[in-house]
DNA sequence: TTAATAAAAGATGCGAATATCTTTTATAGG
DNA sequence: CCTATAAAAGATATTCGCATCTTTTATTAA
């Protein structure tokens, strides 16, 4: 419903490269998609897509792989989403219908954009670090499919 | 992002045919369609299965046509979550997680949870008539594709 | 009982998200 | 250089939400 699977797979990507960059520095996309259980192609490029904003690294060839970007620890969830989803989906009427604004306002408008408020308010406060630093939470464990 | 077409199509129609109940007790989906700018059969399958479960009904033949329940304008906007998307959505984990509970939290877990109370929290307490009730907000116009 | 009307139901098509497979490009190490 | 490695990029399936068209069923009125 809130969210396409791309964004699942990309964050628990992201999530699981931050895990692993104790132990080593670069994390293969093979790696990634068996640990958890994703369509090994299919996340690649998503991964694609995250390195090309910038949100992740990667480097090809031997002892290539993803690792984490200078801002990848300090960007929030809606900066994954607008990679994944896009932002249009919040403009756009629940209703569909063209011209729903405050000065149009659809039946649902007011209670949309309550929604709407709470949504922006947790995924633009949370980043891809919040996560990680509450480490009681985040482990390899909690991201694979099948716990 | 957040909900379906087949709800917007389904909340519009039946906000038509409320609106209509003054002038004429049935409303046909021809008209429903043609007003509201919606794909006819389309819609006519989805408020079929509206009035599957009594959030609205109909008859058949000459002068037949969608008109009120005794329940339609009681209903919340849940009610009619749960006939166009369903409610599944709300058990699986954003994530895609099988066993994402309290007890095993995917690394969203609880801010979806919040994002997701108060989504409940909104289309629970707002039913069809106050949607209505709200009188300077619902008319035709507002419901039309093309404001 | 017949003809017309209108919803219900069935069959088929279309496009975007999801998924898989293959080819190309970049990089490291011998 | 040459070869192996790994991401990027391209091509092709598959699935599902959305949409259209046709046939069937129920109802009304003459």
């Amino acid at each position: 419903m809130f969210l396409s699977k791309s964004f699942g797979y990309a964050l628990r990507g992201i999530l699981y490269v931050a895990l692993m960059q104790d132990e080593k520095r670069k994390v293969q996309i093979d790696e990634i998609a068996n640990k958890l259980s994703v369509p090994r192609h299919f996340l690649g490029k998503i991964m694609q897509q995250v390195v090309k904003v910038g949100l992740l690294q990667s480097t090809k060839g031997p002892h290539g792989g993803f690792y984490l970007a200078e801002n990848t620890l300090s960007s929030s969830l809606i900066d994954l989403v607008k990679v994944t989803d896009g932002m249009d989906q919040f403009k756009i009427c629940v209703l569909n219908l063209k011209n729903c604004n405050g000065i149009h306002p659809c039946p649902l408008h007011y209670e949309m954009e309550e929604v709407r408020r709470k949504f922006m308010e947790v995924f633009n406060n949370t980043t891809i670090g919040n996560l990680l630093n509450d480490n009681t939470k985040v482990n390899i464990q909690s991201l694979s499919a099948y716990v």
